[in-house]
DNA sequence: CAACATCCTGCAAGCGCTCGCAGTAACCGT
DNA sequence: ACGGTTACTGCGAGCGCTTGCAGGATGTTG
C-alpha cells in the first residue's frame, strides 16, 4: 500500500524526496532545518527534487520531534467584536512573518470555557497569547505555569503583558471637551469586571477633577449598543453636555438615540467614543474616539512572546503602549447656557 | 533528567499516568481514545490517576500516530472585516463543538498568500474551509487535489461550497423600494474581480428589470467607506432616489456623505446596505440591509467538512443558504416628484 | 471439566521528522 | 607522506501516542 509510489495522490515524505535525490532522510532534513550544514550541490539537488515532487516537510512529524511546534495560541472573548478582531489580525500576521501558525479560539466571553481552552492548548502551543482574559487570578496562574504566557491589554503582576491604558487619550478627551467650553460630562461605564472599564473610569474622573469638571457616572453597564442607547436619555436629562462611553458600540447606541430624538450631535451634545474602531470612522456624524494602537497590541503580544521563548529566563515585562484622541466631528462647542 | 519526575514542572505523559495507576501506557491511550475496550474500574484508576496528574493527552503525537489532525484550516481574506469575523466565529465554535481545533489564516486579501497559506496548511490540517477565495481556479483545483476542502461563499464546480446568494434578500429590496414608490435606483457595485459583487449585481438588475424600474450602475469600486461617500453624490446627480450598495460599509459611506450634504435618509433618499453587520445595526438611522446568515455560513462548512471527513466519497455538494431584507430606518417612501 | 468464546490488557511497531554521534572523504601543514 | 582537521552525510534512537496482535483471565457450554 503505502510506500514510494510516487505517482500516488499521498503526501511525499522525506523518504521519498531522500530516494530521489540520492540522499539519506536526515540529509532533507538538514536541507530543511538547518541548510548551512549541507553542502550547496547536495542542498541544490534535494531542494530540486522536494519541490518536483512537491514536498512540504510535515509539522505535526517536526513538532513531535523538536518538542515544540512553531504554533502560538490565542484565545479571543469575541472575535465578532472589531476591537478584538483587529488585535487577532495583527497577531495572525505577525505570527506568520515569524513562520508560526496560529490556534484561534473564541471564547464568547466565558471565563471557564477561557481556563478550560488555555488548558487544551496549552499543550500544543509554544506559547498562549491571552487577549482580555476574563479568568480569574488563580486560574490564569495555573495557565502560566503551564504555558508560557503574554496577556493583551489586563495587566497581571508576574505575567507578561502588553497593555493600552488609554489614560492618556481619555486625559486628552476630557482636555478637548473642557476647551470646548463643556463644564459637565457624562461618563458611561462598561462591564462590571472589566478591568479596561475600571482603567478608563478612574482616568477620566480624575482628569475631569484636575479641571474642575463635573462628571455623572453611568454604569457599569455590559458595553453594548442598546445600554449606550438607554444612557443617552438619562445623561442628558442629568444635564450633561458631552458623553464619554466606554467604548464606540456604546458612544454609537448613544448617538442613534440622540437622533432619534432630534438631539442634534454636536451642536447640542458632543459624544466621545473610546477604541477608535471601525465604527468609529464610519459612524455619522464620524466619532471622536479614544485611539487604542490595536494592531500594535498584537504585535507585541507576539513579539513578548517570541523573546521570552527564546529565552525563558527573561523576566516578564509588562509593555504598555499609548492611546490618543482622535477628533472627529462628533464632538463641538458646548451649546450656550439657555437659562 | 527527563523521567517520571513527577513534580516537576515538564508536562505529564501517558507513561507517568500509567504508572501512577498501575496499568500500561496503552490502556491510558485506549481510555481516551476508545473507553469502552477498557474495564470501568480500571478506567476510572486511570482517569483518576490522569485527573489529579493534570494529564492532557498530545495532540501533536496523537495526530502523528493517527494520520489525522482534528484541526481544521480557515483562511480568510480580512478578519478585520466585520463580514468575515462572524464567519470565523461561527466556525470556531462549532469547530470546537466537534472537538476540533482551528489554524487561522489571514490573506489580507492578497490571492497569492492565500494559495501559499492553503499549501502550506494542508499538511497539518484535516480538512481546509476556503472564505471567499480570491485565488483563480487553477489554484484553487490544485489545493482542492491535496486536501479537502469546503469553499464558503464562492462556488466552484466541484468542490463542496456553502453559498448564501442573497439573490433573495436583493429581491425583496427592490421590492420593497418599489412598494415605496422608488422608481430609480443606484447600484453600487463591489470589487472588480469579486464574485459575490456579480451576484449581486445580477441579482438586483434582475429584480429590477421585472418591476420596471430604472438602475443606474456605479462601479465596481473597491468595497470601502469612502468609495461609498464618493459613489453618493454621483447617485444623486444621475436622479436615484434610492441606492443599493453592494455592502454595508459603502452603504454607511453614503450615509455619511449624505448627511454632510444635508440631504436627509430616509425622507429624501432610501439607503440600502447588504450583509446586515454590526455596521448596519449600529447606523445612525439603522440600516435596512440584506441579512445573509453567517453564523450558518461558518457551521454548515464545518459541518460538510466533517462529513465529507468520514466519508470522502459524498459527492461535493453546493449548499445555499437564503437572504432575507431587514427593514431598519434607512428607508422609506419616495419623496414626491419635485417637478 | 475440557474446549472455546469473550474481555482486557500489554507488547511492540510504527507515524515522519530531528539530531547526537560516528564514519568517510577531502584538505593542511610540516 | 602521515597525523590532524574540517566538512558532510548516514545511522539510529527517539518525540508521545495509537493500534493490530497475542496472551491471560473469566465466563460459557456440552
Amino acid at each position: 500500500m503505502r510506500s514510494n509510489d510516487r505517482s500516488s495522490g499521498a503526501a511525499p515524505g522525506a523518504e521519498d524526496v531522500a530516494e530521489a535525490a540520492g540522499v539519506s532522510p536526515s540529509t532533507v532534513s538538514r536541507c530543511f532545518a538547518s541548510p548551512h550544514q549541507v553542502r550547496p550541490e547536495t542542498r541544490a539537488r534535494v531542494l530540486a527534487a522536494a519541490e518536483r515532487l512537491g514536498y512540504r516537510p510535515s509539522r505535526i512529524a517536526r513538532s513531535l520531534a523538536e518538542g515544540r511546534t512553531r504554533t502560538l495560541g490565542l484565545i479571543v472573548p469575541d472575535i465578532a467584536n472589531p476591537f478584538f478582531a483587529v488585535i487577532v489580525k495583527a497577531v495572525q500576521a505577525r505570527a506568520r512573518r515569524k513562520d508560526y501558525a496560529v490556534f484561534l479560539a473564541d471564547t464568547d466571553e466565558h471565563p471557564d470555557d477561557e481556563y478550560e481552552l488555555a488548558l487544551t492548548l496549552a499543550r500544543q502551543v509554544d506559547g498562549l497569547l491571552l487577549v482580555a482574559p476574563r479568568m480569574d487570578g488563580a486560574r490564569l496562574g495555573e495557565v502560566v505555569r503551564q504555558v508560557p504566557s503574554v496577556a493583551v491589554n489586563r495587566s497581571v503582576s508576574g505575567v507578561p503583558s502588553v497593555v493600552a491604558p488609554s489614560e492618556d487619550g481619555l486625559r486628552q478627551a476630557v482636555a478637548h471637551l473642557h476647551a470646548l467650553g463643556h463644564r459637565h460630562l457624562a461618563l458611561i461605564l462598561g462591564a462590571r469586571n472589566s478591568w479596561s472599564s475600571e482603567q478608563r473610569g478612574h482616568a477620566v474622573r480624575y482628569a475631569a477633577e484636575q479641571l474642575e469638571l463635573k462628571v455623572t457616572e453611568f454604569g457599569p453597564h455590559e458595553p453594548k449598543f442598546h445600554t449606550g442607547a438607554q444612557v443617552a436619555d438619562l445623561a442628558l436629562a442629568a444635564g450633561a453636555t458631552a458623553i464619554v462611553a466606554h467604548n464606540d458600540l456604546m458612544a454609537l447606541g448613544v448617538l442613534s438615540r440622540l437622533a432619534e430624538r432630534g438631539v442634534r450631535v454636536p451642536d447640542d451634545v458632543s459624544v466621545v467614543g473610546a477604541d477608535d474602531t471601525l465604527l468609529a470612522t464610519t459612524a455619522t456624524p464620524a466619532l471622536t474616539s479614544v485611539r487604542i494602537p490595536l494592531d500594535a497590541l498584537g504585535e507585541r503580544a507576539v513579539d513578548l512572546m517570541l523573546r521570552r521563548l527564546d529565552d525563558p529566563s527573561r523576566v516578564p515585562e509588562e509593555l504598555l503602549l499609548d492611546s490618543e484622541l482622535i477628533v472627529r466631528r462628533s464632538t463641538g462647542p458646548a451649546p450656550r447656557k439657555e437659562s
